[in-house]
DNA sequence: GAAGATTGATTGTTCAATCTTC
DNA sequence: GAAGATTGAACAATCAATCTTC
């Protein structure tokens, strides 16, 4: 039986992923950045802080892995957490000037390197797929808004 | 300034795999497998073994991470450890045939799961899109290959 | 009772060191 | 000396339980 293209799809956006995060661990390892501080940091900027449960939920991953994400980027300066004024059980993480400095040598040198290492398509090739990955990845995130994720039947 | 589209690219790719991911861990819970279980289940099959050297390759992960996994799916009676006949200080992971009808049980739960959830593309659009990401990953796989991953100048 | 956040315990992954065989 | 594999220690991520505030 032919495997069916979606499958195709999500085989290569997998075997895509695992190559570009080897290289981006090595790459920000330079900066002294785990992946995980680099995209916690992504998400934040100097104007305001944005709260943990934000972050998580953005990030896909547990409350407590960006409490102790936090916990890092607050121990090297990079962060601050700060009392939300509208909410006090909740805490802002905040960008330190030292973090946005940090942040901008993370991005563009991460950048620079993302951007040699997938050279290989033409400018028409990467605005099409640009798109096509668009429509893709909207159609994932609106299925996550409607929690929509099928309990198939198991094994 | 704007985004340079080789990172457009690879952010989409970044969140896509993200989300998938986290449908994934959902699925094959269902069937008692972690994604890394499984991810090593798929390179085996039923006629020959595969070394653990040759899983870590494939999966770019540390040789010690395949010992652990491989562990795991041996206490669970999914694969079997053997002595490769052709290098003594080598060994196979063979799947056992209760770890054969495990994985056809997982990828066709898997697959399906896969499917519904990536239904947003029409034909055509997944035609291209797998043409696409196919160029891209032999792409990163020849720099791998060359061993071609750029030293930045760091932070 | 629910939401935001944190802590301790468990699990998963990597790193460095070690052993055997090439 | 190098390659295949494993082990113990260190680091990273999750889960369940807890605390405070809504």
């Amino acid at each position: 039986m032919p495997t069916a293209p979606a499958y195709q799809q999500y085989r290569l956006i997998h075997d895509i992923y695992v190559l570009l995060d080897d290289g981006d661990r090595r790459v920000l390892n330079t900066c002294n950045l785990t992946t995980s501080q680099y995209a916690v940091l992504r998400l934040l900027n100097l104007e305001k802080g944005r709260r943990l449960t934000s972050l998580s939920d953005q990030l896909l991953c547990a409350r407590s892995t960006i409490t102790r994400i936090v916990d890092q980027l607050e121990d090297t300066g990079l962060v601050l957490r700060v009392n939300d004024p509208e909410d006090r059980r909740a805490q802002l993480a905040v960008l330190t000037q030292k973090g946005a400095t940090m942040l901008d040598s993370a991005r563009a040198t991460h950048c620079a390197s993302v951007t040699s290492r997938m050279d290989n398509l033409t400018e028409g090739e990467q605005e099409q797929l640009i798109l096509l990955l668009g429509k893709l990845r909207n159609g994932l995130r609106a299925q996550l808004d409607s929690n929509a994720i099928p309990d198939e039947a198991g094994c």
